[in-house]
RNA sequence: CGAGGCGUAGCUCAGUUUGGUAGAGUGCCUGGUUUGGGACCAGGAUGCCGCAGGUUCAAGUCCUGUCGCCUCGACCA
């Protein structure tokens, strides 16, 4: 298709700057502001809405799992977060802290949650005494604070919204089980609601979260070429369950450590959204998340019978789907294109042209087609084109990921490749840390996942030139 | 935390080199004409020039300090 004019001038350009395009989205389609902390942002109704539709649909799945939702302090006392070793060294430098209450210096200060494993464990050492108290399927909503030093909107925040799940198992088998479906979880959710292709698989020993015996994740390559980290499930064996002294009489009449997992999934997930979908005229929003999906523009209100049928319309949509309609005086060419900047999968424009016709006009938002749609038929018409957008921009996002994913075999390719292109780089590896130490000192890049899905590529080591022990998906990240 | 850039109207910014009445575009308010891709006309409101000191008859402009924001690195969801 040809390239579409640009209609909306206060956009910069995704291949002029793609940093700056990233930030007009997020401030002109009005998700959040910047607030007087540093990194710490303001999401604004329409940022919150989508937050909330991924919380609805998520929250859902959660509980149709078994899982129960709960509420944990956002304080955590020095001592506690200190209780697991590897743990305290991945977060510590990293927390905030609190260290009086009201004018009194604390006995003992007290940390603002980067994540709630210790609140969890502390609590769980509680309440599990027999295996008939297993498994424990937890999760909370809430948010976290973590020191960033450099910040960006939705994707790298001070404080972030997120939902984190843990849960205690009674057998090894069973929380693996656990992990592994979760992960699925995320994966559908993403694939399937947000029309993000991801990629599944495992973290190496150098980046996986700090405590963890395995951690599993869904990566996705965003416009420029850059991976985001979409979502992460961990198995945490029984070692948080050592540390916390949490454990079990078994059916045995056994004392026993239970094996646990966490999970979660951020307001980070709204960046992957707009990276993924979006272009140069704003937004696109997956049609499941969407706060509007249909936006109904009358054309010349004032002429009789227009705005009458417009709200007949907006009613009988109101029941299959979330459509507003526009009744402001701005002009209908604004209103396309600020609810094309918002991402409204569906426009849905009726005037006394169409009305003479009983017929109406719907544009979808991703690659502007418009369709003349028979009153008659609208509901169906209004369901299937959803559901085609959903399709559009999910098969737009994988075809670009594949022509952004390249093999190498060797450093020279793995150079050439780096250097030259923006994308994913799938390349044997040995195994070794000093291997992916080498690529993130030479070439800044990381490695992604060990994916489920194997390909053998070589039977060496990209890097060293040793045996092969796995493929990998290599990238520079967000 | 290192390197660079920027703080002036709600927003984007000019004005700083060479000190001399505070500016533009856009947005906002009023009234009217319009309405199938960001309309037009007329009128109107809006500023401790980030903050604190200093130099000067006079500071948005020069000096010192400070706070904040953005970008690129290092670190991380």
């Amino acid at each position: 298709m040809a390239k579409q004019k640009k209609m909306v001038e206060e956009i910069t350009s995704m291949d002029e700057d793609f940093v700056k395009w990233y930030t007009d989205i997020v401030k002109k389609a009005e998700l959040m502001s910047y607030s007087s902390v540093k990194g710490c942002m303001i999401i604004q109704p329409y940022g919150y809405a989508i937050w909330e539709n991924i919380q609805k649909i998520l929250d859902g799945r959660f509980k149709e799992l078994g899982h129960e939702n709960v509420a944990m302090p956002m304080l955590i006392p020095e001592s506690l977060l200190q209780k697991e070793k590897d743990h305290v060294e991945g977060f510590a430098p990293e927390v905030a802290w609190v260290t009086h209450g009201g004018s009194e210096k604390l006995q003992e200060r007290l940390c603002i949650r980067p994540t709630s494993e210790t609140l969890f464990c502390e609590h769980f050492s509680h309440i599990i005494h027999s295996w008939r108290d297993l498994p424990k399927l937890y999760n909370q909503w809430c948010s976290v604070v973590r020191w960033e030093k450099t910040t960006r909107p939705f994707l790298r925040s001070v404080e972030f919204y997120w939902q984190e799940g843990h849960t205690m198992h009674e057998t090894a088998e069973e929380a693996k089980k656990e992990t592994e479906q979760m992960l699925n979880v995320y994966a559908n959710f993403c694939e399937n609601d947000l029309a993000i292709p991801v990629i599944k698989g495992q973290k190496t020993e150098k980046e996986k979260f700090a405590g963890a015996e395995a951690t599993y994740t869904i990566e996705a390559l965003m416009h420029d070429g850059k991976a985001l980290q979409s979502a992460t499930s961990h198995y945490f064996g029984d070692g948080f369950a050592k540390a916390f002294d949490i454990t079990f009489q078994n059916r045995e009449n056994k004392s026993e450590y239970p094996h646990q997992t966490s999970w979660g999934i951020s307001t980070r997930i709204i960046g992957g959204i707009i990276m993924t979908h979006g272009d140069d005229n704003g937004l696109v929003l997956p049609p499941a998340i969407a706060p509007i999906q249909v936006i109904i523009i009358p054309i010349a209100m004032h002429k009789e019978g227009v705005i009458d049928k417009a709200n007949e319309i907006l009613n009988e949509l109101k029941s299959i789907c979330r459509v507003k309609m526009d009744t402001s005086e701005q002009t209908p060419g604004w209103k396309f294109a600020e609810y094309e900047m918002k991402g409204v999968p569906l426009r849905l424009e009726i005037g006394p042209k169409d009305i003479e016709k009983g017929q109406c006009v719907i544009v979808r938002r991703d690659n502007r087609e418009k369709i003349i749609v028979n009153l008659e038929n609208l509901e169906n018409e209004v369901l299937r084109l959803l559901e085609e957008v959903r399709k559009g921009i999910y098969e737009k996002a994988l075809e670009r990921r594949n022509n952004m994913t390249y093999t190498a075999k060797n450093m020279d390719e793995i150079k050439e490749i780096s250097n030259s292109k923006q994308g994913f780089i799938k390349a044997m590896w040995c195994g070794s840390k000093e291997c992916e130490e080498k690529l993130k000192d030479e070439l800044g890049i990381t490695s992604r996942c060990i994916p489920f899905h194997q390909e053998n590529i070589s039977d060496k080591c990209a890097i060293c030139g040793e045996k092969a022990k796995n493929m990998l998906y290599w990238g520079k990240a967000y």
